[in-house]
DNA sequence: CAGACTATGGACTGTCAAGTCCAGTTCTGA
DNA sequence: TCAGAACTGGACTTGACAGTCCATAGTCTG
């Protein structure tokens, strides 16, 4: 993996200064994109040094990639209510409703802390697309695994891909939000997300679609999940 | 939008520099984001001097601005054959061919050049989000008119809501993309629009989204969002 | 053709950010 | 207690980029 410039920090005080950029750093890009934000401004807002910055992280894009696994742990932090329970319809509502209200908290404004991110980095660095597609995964194999139970216990069409409905509402998910943050308009997301609920009730795709669709399922989650995020995280 | 400094072309040549400049900055942008494109790059790969970038446009934010609608343009114009005909269930899934084709093409890299967009502008320029809202309105109107032409026929069920349709589509294509990006995966794409088509067969969410879109009056102005940030972030 | 308007090249300035280096100080944990 | 780790602070280099300016070349029109 490349040459293994940074340190990891080998005391609680130097564990906490870590964790203190990382969290600073993350806060900052979420609000003003990767861009928009100054090594220099991660400094003086956690209260660090330059040195201490470049002592933990090899370079601006070392210290991103670090930032897209914490904020993958906040975003999912958020919703931990519910995460582990997206085995009833019920569940599942009152997932979609906590998602649009915070958007409406937000008067629409922000988007998803994760998807901003791919737009920005997918693109220029092949280690940040690795985490955000893990960030993905992790968000996804919590609804995949409520549509199992429920498929288990015969509440789904017998012929439903758990797999694919979890991606395909995961697409509304963050579509819904990318609408929302254009418009400014929370109500996109609701729509979105009840279009999501209307295409899980029918069972999702059915025949050919299925027959060509590889979600999560196929794609060895957790193994590339490990892989990847030790890639990035290190 | 308030002075107008810039300067519209008066001869024909001027016109050409104009377009070129911005259909380069569009290309550019397209492929590196806004970030990763310099003025310096737009005038070489024009061929134009600095000078003359300034001669039609204010600066750097204005240039993007335009690069919107001019990107909008090409993103619509690779669709036409399409977009006039969505009123048929084998012309929506021509269309969602078309996109899945292109992408698989690309490998699943590039996203939507709109929607990416979105990521990048929507939070620091508010032009640029007005921009871009009305990029995504000119899109969805073409779906959006037909499915009116199909409800009017009496192909879709006779409750369903053809804008919130028509949104809820464009949601699952955004979305579809930021995964497929994410991911490297154009079965992404493919998972999430066979998972519009099958919401779309259902006639969508019934009641539900009309019942909450009402509740926006209770969208509270300020404050919360950098408390909120904190809370999830910090 | 001549003068006015337009387009253009390219140098120039100021600013800001990334990354390096180092000399010295404080803290922590075995 | 003491060695190693964490930390400070700032100077410095290098490079990139936004934005300005002016002299000149080109083009239009009366």
């Amino acid at each position: 993996m490349g040459a293994m410039s940074r340190v990891e920090p080998k005391t609680t005080k130097g564990r906490a200064t870590r964790d203190r950029v990382l969290a600073t750093a993350a806060d900052l890009i979420t609000d003003r994109g990767v861009a928009g934000v100054s090594l220099d401004d991660v400094c003086a807002h956690a209260r660090v040094s330059r040195s201490q910055l470049y002592h933990y992280f090899d370079d601006k894009a070392d210290l991103v990639r670090a930032v897209v696994g914490v904020t993958t742990d906040a975003v999912l932090a958020g919703q931990d209510e519910h995460l582990d329970h997206l085995d009833s319809w019920a569940a599942i509502e009152a997932w979609c409703d906590q998602l649009v209200s915070f958007q409406q908290a937000r008067n629409g404004a922000g988007g998803c802390p994760i998807g901003s991110l791919v737009g920005q980095l997918a693109e220029r660095d092949e280690g940040a697309r690795a985490a955000l597609a893990a960030s993905f995964d992790r968000w996804e194999r919590h609804l995949a695994h409520g549509l199992e139970r429920m498929a288990a216990r015969g509440e789904l069409r017998p012929d439903a891909d758990p797999a694919a409905l979890a991606t395909a509402t995961m697409a509304s998910l963050q579509g819904g939000l990318v609408l929302t943050q254009a418009r400014r308009d929370p109500r996109q997301l609701r729509i979105a997300l009840d279009g999501a609920l209307a295409m899980l009730r029918s069972g999702g795709a059915t025949g050919s679609a299925l027959r060509t669709s590889g979600g999560l399922a196929d794609q060895d989650p957790v193994g590339r999940v490990a892989q990847e995020l030790g890639h990035a995280l290190g």
